[in-house]
DNA sequence: TTACTAAAAGACCATTTTGTCTTTTATAAT
DNA sequence: ATTATAAAAGACAAAATGGTCTTTTAGTAA
């Protein structure tokens, strides 16, 4: 579904939000073993992501990332967008530039309600309700 | 949603299949700029069309693309898999390699009925079903 | 059978995505 | 203060995707 840099750095905000849970910062080495995504890719990934706002890090002797406590819930529909905009996700289905329910491609009747929930899947899952479902 | 050479492919083969219910074999100069693409580059995309039998073709005066009545429709998910493999419309959309009902990612319980939507899109409709569309 | 036409083949190039690595900077512990 | 640690920054490179163009081949029509 999402191209390689979605996933990771989806898969990297909820395990530091996992381990956040516990009481700890993780850093980009134990991350990227921990995800299996390649760990200078993923620091890069992290570091755009920190540059964002979306994760919180800290430097030197016990550094690694974190979420703030009292910053709300990041949806992750936010961290998708910023990594491959909403073309993928609120695109037509046959890449049309001018696709809607008054002019329709092929496509549009079936696949609008897909995409709607899609939308709607990832506007109400966030980093923190996706790391809760592992927490349990 | 798909890569631009699926998109290209699906316009242009639908605008073919439309044509050929008129009667009518279009060419790649047409086709391209009919279903707005760069004309060389749809030129070797419906030949790669044409190599994996997907679509018929005529060299010389009055060649041009076709479907062979006798054959039969030809469901877009075979198009979508041979020029992107499946992983967009079949693989897991936290990225893991191995993920289903029993070892699910945190995505899959939501994940898992959008995906079969998709899938379902996509081995239903074919070139002709959406071809009909535009026709009426 | 000649001339024209249109696809086939394949070389080539540009851009984006994915990935690697080195150097620098900031932080914490001692 | 010094040292160890870990992220930040940014250059570099490989691979995949997207796109262009020229030459060749196969067919049509006159």
């Amino acid at each position: 579904m999402f191209n390689k840099e979605t996933e990771y750095a989806l898969r990297g905000l909820v395990y530091i939000q996992l381990q956040n849970l516990s009481g700890r910062k993780p850093g980009v080495t134990e991350i990227a073993k921990e995800i299996d995504a390649p760990p200078f890719y993923t620091a890069k990934i992290l570091q755009r992501m920190a540059r964002n706002g979306f994760v919180e890090s800290l430097k030197g002797k016990g550094g690694g990332f974190y979420f703030e406590k009292d910053k709300p819930d990041l949806p992750i529909k936010d961290l998708i967008v910023s990594t491959e905009g909403d073309k993928k996700i609120s695109g037509c289905g046959f890449g049309l530039k001018h696709c809607d329910a008054n002019d329709p491609c092929a496509l549009h009747e079936l696949y609008a309600p897909i995409r709607d929930a899609i939308n709607t899947l990832v506007s109400t899952e966030t980093i923190q309700s996706l790391a809760k479902k592992y927490a349990k």
